[in-house]
DNA sequence: TTGTCTCCCACCGGGAGACAA
DNA sequence: TTGTCTCCCGGTGGGAGACAA
């Protein structure tokens, strides 16, 4: 059975939103509400035809619709489908007719803490005797703590999932030697969730102590193939029929965007942009792609062949570059992709510099390959009975990708024009200021990604802040409060104010720019994810 | 999950159609090959509605298109969804142009016998502990002899469903008192099927010993949601572009249909009679349904209102009468009828008479309610060891209705213009003959449904034959040689011909007029399904 | 630290007759 | 004849430590 159903509406609190994000993946574009973007028929047709199992060919759309539609993003609903825990998004799309960007109502985007972690599922975890096996690192700090002078402690966790459905898992902490264990209730999740050796679960535990749990199904065959009944034709008809709505008749039409499948709603300048690279044959690009256990990977390419338009779709930029992988990959690739799609790599300077100058979005590349975050965690993670709720205990975690290459931090760099750090300038030091506003010019500056030193009103402190797990400024405002004990006041923004500078001394108010969406992703060694940023565990101390 | 798949084809036998027929119950009208229908646009959006969730009310078709759209079926899929076992037919229907009926390939429509039982599920046949018991007439008829000198005889039933998928039953007697027990096996096809009490199980077996089983549901709650993503809107713009591609274009186009929905394919010949009725305000008619277990039941009612036209389909007779039902119902009854959908009861004999002389099809009903057949099986129905594929042993199964209204036959002798057989004339004899050729006029004469005597070649034989439990001429023809052991004589037609005659001495010859389709169905004390039609228990022996 | 194995035993569910409707 | 009950018992599967990677 295939059955949409949106998700009960008590769950859909931040934690649902996290929780669907993570399923998502780090490379699931997400729209934002208002957000100007680019809908592609095309792709649209495309994406549902990865979902029927009849194979009529090509068909050729009667009507002459433009291959992109420029739209304002007035809804987005994050869903998941009954029976196989699926997520998609119900994005509502309006044609624009004027230029320029929708008003966004500035809604009160609370600030909410949580942790989680995923575990791909060993086939010991999916067996069936015995239960889910919880890396240590993972219980200590996503689950209440249990009491350790008990024997054998134990406690009931109770979590619901995107349905609102409430599981219930007995962790204990037994063994020999000891490991912290999900036992009775895990096994019937396993059933009904369907999961096999290779998926993943996921677990997010909020602020106030509510608990999500969720499953990423490996990379299997796509088991969701629609009924005959609604024929390949039909879903042709019903996107020319909204494509032709929307530009005749500018008015409002829902599309279902999955992870993981063509992106047919890409955002407007990022699209423009893509298009503005000057991509030739032989052109050397790079594309990432999400690897095995959700890493991103990235592959490079040459372009082989670029096809001016589409047989059937006038103008179309759509997957118009052919392109040749260096590399075989375990995973699958498209031979043909679109320019948004994938970043322009410089052979000579000369090219480099044109680029960066024509797309500030594009930064050099210092190495193509696997670029994963290795966690460096500090020996004082071990987190014994003691309160870890105060500042004192406040500690950093520290992420350095295999390269040296801070990447997450230069894609939100780079998009406020402050020069990029990356392996030829990774010495340089990214200052963030925290001054209050009646002195003068004392900084505080944070060593970024371990890169910087880290004073507050002209104190080295020696503190440092990994922008990687935050996800706005908000988050970032709510860590620097913290770090620093100032009870709310930097919220207020009152009496302090937070500056970027750099190394040449440019200055950045923070929330000038806008914090770029990402789902943040850390691989590991075993590639398992990780992200730590709850309220009482949230950030651990660190010996400088 | 939701998908439609078509069966194997390999399980596409007579014996597959047939178990579709018996679960698709005796009230759905599946259309025959070059069959002259209409196809209703509007019954059609109905039909689909009952399956989607989200109700957004009265969609306004955009277009010009007719009510009713006069079509030929050009072909007919019999096919089950995959996960539910619900069935449905996929209907082929081409526009006609011209007037007239296609020309319908004599294709060999081979005669094959089988047996069937259906039972619906008690509490303890569903239950955890224990099997399915098997009612002792259907075991003995429908179920491969056991070996009754065994302590405990067994024997395992291997037998397909409508996938293709093979299931496997442990048939044991045993119990105190004995009884008929599937057991192993038994709960594995609860479970898979998801049964519960009150639904059905089919058991057919064929000729060749082949077996299949099926099930039909209880009228529960539809549980067959279609997506959210494939929307209501969808839905009709696929059925106005269908509508409007076959008015304008005359191309084939397919239909899905469901038994126990809205029937939107319906006979030309049927929605013209119907039309051609007379009702008005205050006319009494009457409707029949499928009641609990399948059995027809039939509900009078009085027309109160008669719409002239719809408010969004011109000159539309789909549901145009509004009927107040006489007696409450345990059934769901619709307060909107088609005229084709129900009898005009004649409140005066001047009436009936008009309306049988306007429409053939209607006849008088002597009375309302439920007017089901009692099987009146004789002692010698218990078989014992000895063989029972000899002529000797072939002996009747008079089935007569409550009424002693023979139904069944009414239907197929009044479409052959022949009198009535009804409680008014139910001592007139109906002569069956099977003359040699070279003889001329001595015939010999079937005592049909236990009313008429019985002769063959002039001597009295007293055998009789049943009409209601066959499906076709070829059938009755095997039926006629098996009884005179003629061994195959009747089927090649060189030395024997088939006349009807009845009472005033009119002639017609077997084949003259088309078999009328109808899915055989026989009503119990208990309600439970019944059909003797097999090769081995075919006909019993019956004592003068 | 964590994956896999095996052992152990409680419990579930299939299969039987008892008994009554 | 057939529906429901209870009893019985064997297999399954959840939960435990052992042990190795």
């Amino acid at each position: 059975m295939f059955f949409f159903c949106s998700a009960i509406d008590e769950t859909k609190n931040y934690l649902y939103n996290e929780l669907w994000k993570i399923c998502a993946g780090p490379l699931f574009d997400l729209p934002k509400y208002g957000e100007n973007i680019y809908y592609f028929p095309q792709g649209h047709i495309e994406h549902l035809e990865a979902y029927t199992k009849d194979d009529l060919g090509q068909i050729r759309p009667i009507f002459d619709i433009p291959s992109k539609i420029r739209c304002n993003v007035t809804d987005i609903q994050l869903k998941v489908e009954n029976n196989t825990d699926n997520i998609y998004a119900k994005i509502t799309l309006l044609p624009n007719i004027a230029e320029g960007e929708m008003l966004i109502p500035n809604g009160n985007q609370e600030n909410h803490n949580f942790v989680y972690f995923t575990k791909v599922l060993s086939a010991s975890d999916v067996s069936m005797h015995g239960g889910f096996t919880i890396f240590k690192r993972h219980a200590v700090e996503c689950l209440p703590l249990l009491d350790m002078s008990q024997p054998t402690p134990t406690q009931e966790i109770v979590a619901k999932d995107l349905h609102g459905y409430e599981w219930r898992f007995k962790h204990i902490f037994r063994g020999t030697p000891q490991r912290h264990i999900f036992t009775t209730g895990w096994s019937a999740f396993v059933t009904a969730k369907k999961l096999v050796a290779g998926d993943s679960f996921v677990f997010l535990r909020g602020e106030n102590g509510e608990s999500l749990v969720g499953t990423i199904r490996a990379a299997r065959k796509q088991s969701n193939i629609l009924s005959s009944v609604i024929s390949k034709q039909c879903m042709h008809n019903r996107i020319i029929a909204s494509a032709l709505n929307a530009t005749n008749t500018k008015c409002m039409f829902d599309v279902f965007c999955k992870p993981r499948s063509s992106q047919f709603v890409v955002n407007f300048n990022k699209v423009i942009d893509g298009m503005n690279n000057k991509f030739n044959i032989d052109s050397k690009i790079m594309m990432r792609f999400e690897g095995k256990d959700f890493a991103e990977i990235r592959c490079s390419g040459t372009i082989v062949k670029i096809h001016d338009f589409s047989s059937y779709w006038r103008n179309s930029e759509w997957r118009n570059l052919e392109v040749k992988w260096d590399k075989p990959a375990s995973i699958p690739r498209p031979d043909k992709v679109s320019p948004w799609e994938i970043e322009l790599l410089a052979p000579t300077s000369n090219v480099t510099h044109s680029a960066l100058l024509k797309n500030k979005r594009s930064r050099p590349i210092d190495e193509i390959g696997v670029s994963m975050w290795i966690p460096t965690l500090t020996q004082s993670q071990e987190i014994g009975q003691s309160s870890v709720n105060s500042p004192e205990n406040i500690s950093k975690l520290s992420y350095r990708d295999a390269t040296g290459y801070s990447k997450n931090s230069s894609d939100w760099l780079m998009s406020n024009s402050i020069p990029t750090i990356s392996k030829s300038n990774e010495n340089n030091q990214m200052l963030m200021s925290i001054n209050k506003k009646t002195t003068t010019d004392t900084t505080c500056s944070y060593k970024l990604f371990g890169v910087d030193l880290v004073q507050m009103q002209g104190v080295a402190i020696g503190r440092a802040v990994d922008l990687t797990i935050l996800d706005g400024y908000n988050h970032l405002i709510d860590e620097l409060d913290k770090l620093f004990d100032l009870k709310g006041e930097l919220h207020t923004r009152n009496q302090w104010e937070i500056v970027f500078k750099d190394d040449k001394g440019d200055k950045m108010l923070v929330g000038d720019d806008p914090w770029p969406y990402r789902v943040l992703q850390h691989s590991e060694e075993n590639s398992n994810m990780f992200k730590r940023n709850g309220q009482d565990h949230k950030i651990k101390e660190q010996n400088l």
